[in-house]
DNA sequence: ATTGAAAGACCGACCAA
DNA sequence: TTGGTCGGTCTTTCAAT
């Protein structure tokens, strides 16, 4: 999965930069306003794809909409025997967790989690209590985002109706 | 910006799941996995645009690959008498924080800030803990990610030669 | 929600610097 | 290597049904 080392030029980045900015950008019209042909833009998304520099094109939402109303991040320690490992193999079974990361500070671990009600967050939360290496969670729940157009405001990981 | 209640049937379910699979897929493929034309695609999602239940279409890019080395939690503790209003126009000035919300628990607020590097993200938390109100800051500094692609793993504030 | 037609975008192949 | 041009094909988009 390791990638040869990348290189992004001027053009590149504002490329990827018009392309956060809306990735339905149609390639004329990004090199129109970078001064590049339609078929020259394309060459470099490919290319940047192909590293791995862009990973996806993906809609926004808001998680509200699509029925997740309850945000929370929950830091979990673990018994000082469990590897990182071991974590993130149980993390991948939980579509409610959307993202987890180790961290450092007391906790082992950084939890985020969408669900769709504070019930079903409580029922995620006391699943993971359960996994044998987990010593306790502390959980702060979202109440309000300060950020209007947070890039991950909009993250959510699907629709409930998929996952419960 | 408060809009009116929106209901997503089954197939706007079906359009948002795929466009958030791929935002660059047409309405044409939508269209044949649902069995919808593609005008119809077409108005069902400009018409989720218009409620606000989608927001945008976006590049998903590694942040390390743009630059973006640095990635930390900052729980926000605040004099008592500052109210989240202030906190909101405060956190909108700084680029590298690229989600914010007030939570339950003892801090106040928690940032989702990224840098390019160490001495960065120190330059950005001294600017921070010098706001007036704010008491004390406590950061948790992402080691690594446990879930390869968590769509916010991908969210980045743009290119560092931007906001540096 | 579908159809049909015009405008535009995509994508490969090929050429020039 | 990187960008430009061209042509065939698919997509978007708007009207009318």
């Amino acid at each position: 999965m390791t990638r040869p080392p990348v290189t992004l030029d001027d053009l590149d980045r504002k490329i990827v930069a018009a392309l956060i900015a809306n990735a339905r950008t149609s390639f004329a019209e990004i090199g129109a306003a970078i001064g590049l042909s339609a078929p020259a833009v394309k060459r470099r998304v490919d290319r940047m794809r192909e590293a791995g520099v862009i990973t996806g094109f993906t809609a926004t939402v808001l998680p509200n909409a699509l029925g997740w109303r309850t945000e929370a991040y929950v830091e979990v320690y673990c018994d000082s025997a469990a590897p990182p490992r071991r974590l993130a193999e149980v993390v991948r079974d939980y579509p409610e967790i959307i993202a987890a990361m180790t961290v450092t500070g007391g906790a082992d671990a950084l939890l985020h989690i969408r669900a769709t009600d504070i019930e079903h967050f409580e029922r995620v939360l006391e699943r993971i209590r359960a996994e044998p290496f987990i010593r306790k969670t502390v959980s702060q729940i979202v109440l309000s985002h300060l950020i209007a157009n947070s890039p991950e405001a909009g993250a959510s990981p699907g629709t409930p109706a998929d996952t419960q």
